[in-house]
DNA sequence: CTTGACAACTTGTTAAGACAAGTATACATG
DNA sequence: CATGTATACTTGTCTTAACAAGTTGTCAAG
């Protein structure tokens, strides 16, 4: 009987709250763990009936929890030990998800230069050659092209496609300003939950340099990109252009096979 | 009532097997999905009961199979309405895991020249720079360069350190021929599980130029990716340079969030 | 000291049931 | 015709229960 991460009198869960119980517990679990991260290096939770027990809850609930921390990378969990915590892994802009919050998570403040919304008849080239689930025959898109920025300083250049049936309206909503996700969420209900891309290097020509503030030829990882909601909707097409200096691109944390 | 993927008279699962229940009824739906995946657009899944009766397996059970397929982004799920297949992507060369098997996935045929095998006192700058995890003190290593091909064409130039203690007996394992990982598991018994890159572009040098057949100065992407096992042991630190001219990386079906 | 049996843990798998909450359809009422 | 309602679905959440299977430590026998 070792020490463990729990203390022993533990705050509760509400059974009858907007969230499940389940995630309550992954919550405060994951909060458990940031906060005792640096004290115990490889320390075991609390086994699944003990934590059952404190959040009098049964062991199923806990157990959903638990697979919600593996699935974000969060614990390991290993057949007649326990579940352990997984080292820390500290942000960094992957390109999937919403540049806003990804850049907010790894501590710089991100801005947006507007440059461009137009409409537009068909989606580049590249987007055919390296995304599936692009339609072949050709509709009508807005673009919204802007300069992404981390703490002033700009690092890629996007160009956003939206189709324009599926965004009725659109005139009216500000997209010059904030984020286009957090647009997307409110006004027609759009969630992206899924993202394929491919990834090329190129160098930059003499209108992403300008936009870029880089020397022209430098070397850029252009990042095409799908992004579908949970329903398999298509919610955008985005073509991204990074600089390579000092910038990484980086993939969190994904899961082999 | 409508038409479903679902036959009326399916194949059994065996109680008393090597992989539990709920895996084989994934992989039967699995195959299900892809065989009748042209004729029917978007048809339900059969309902959990109707899937719990055909299997003769409890709810619980056929919803850890359909979690599965929702986890590897194959299905969404609508609360009130039923499970859904999600559309096909085919596949890429993506990074992370086996080349071997990643490529052969793909539908082409994988294979790599060796060109050294050597001890070196240090990692690359670069892994410090782009990744967490690595050992600050300077540690010795095995380092495996490799030329990767496709269909015999070289796309990517890498080098991948292991640490010489964690492979005891290395010198006698034939790591020049055959897929490092299917050795990894059977000597030491060792999984990838996850993997953490950063991706920067840059252009080619002489040497890298020689080795991928292309011309100094090209753009090219470098990748430094550590990759653990579930255990959270690190497994091999690696450094890829790909080619960029009609070859992408892809990244495959990535959640958000 | 070494070895093996055993008990007391752990997580993994499966069952059967219950209720909540969202969706779709048929149907009666206005 | 339009509208709301009842009903029969669906998936989401949670409980109690049991056994399988892997790891760890104790303890007695050799």
């Amino acid at each position: 009987m070792e020490a463990n991460l729990a203390s022993k009198t533990r705050r509760c869960v509400q059974k009858s709250s907007a969230s499940p119980v389940y995630r309550q517990v992954a919550e405060l679990l994951e909060r458990d763990m940031q906060s005792s991260r640096s004290r115990s290096e490889r320390t075991a939770l609390p086994s699944e009936n003990e934590l059952a027990a404190e959040f009098k809850v049964s062991r199923v609930t806990v157990r959903q929890a638990l697979d919600e921390l593996h699935r974000k990378g969060l614990i390991y969990r290993e057949k007649g030990r326990g579940s352990y915590p997984r080292s820390q892994h500290i942000g960094g802009v992957t390109g999937f998800g919403s540049f806003t919050s990804e850049v907010e998570n790894a501590g710089s403040s991100p801005s947006s230069r507007f440059v461009d919304f137009v409409k537009v008849s068909s989606l580049p080239e590249g987007m055919k050659i390296h995304l599936t689930k692009v339609p072949s025959k050709s509709k009508a898109y807005h673009c919204l092209t802007r300069v992404r920025c981390v703490d002033y300083c700009p690092v890629a250049y996007e160009e956003t496609y939206l189709d324009i049936e599926a965004y009725p309206g659109i005139e009216r909503a500000d997209v010059e300003n904030g984020s286009l996700y957090a647009t997307m969420r409110h006004l027609w209900g759009y969630e992206p939950a899924w993202a394929d891309a491919a990834i090329e290097p190129a160098v930059a020509d003499e209108a992403i340099a300008e936009h870029l503030d880089i020397k022209v030829g430098a070397p850029v990882v252009v990042a095409w990109r799908v992004t579908s909601s949970e329903q398999d909707e298509v919610l955008e097409y985005v073509r991204s252009i990074y600089r390579g200096d000092g910038f990484a691109l980086t993939v969190r944390r994904h899961k082999i096979s």
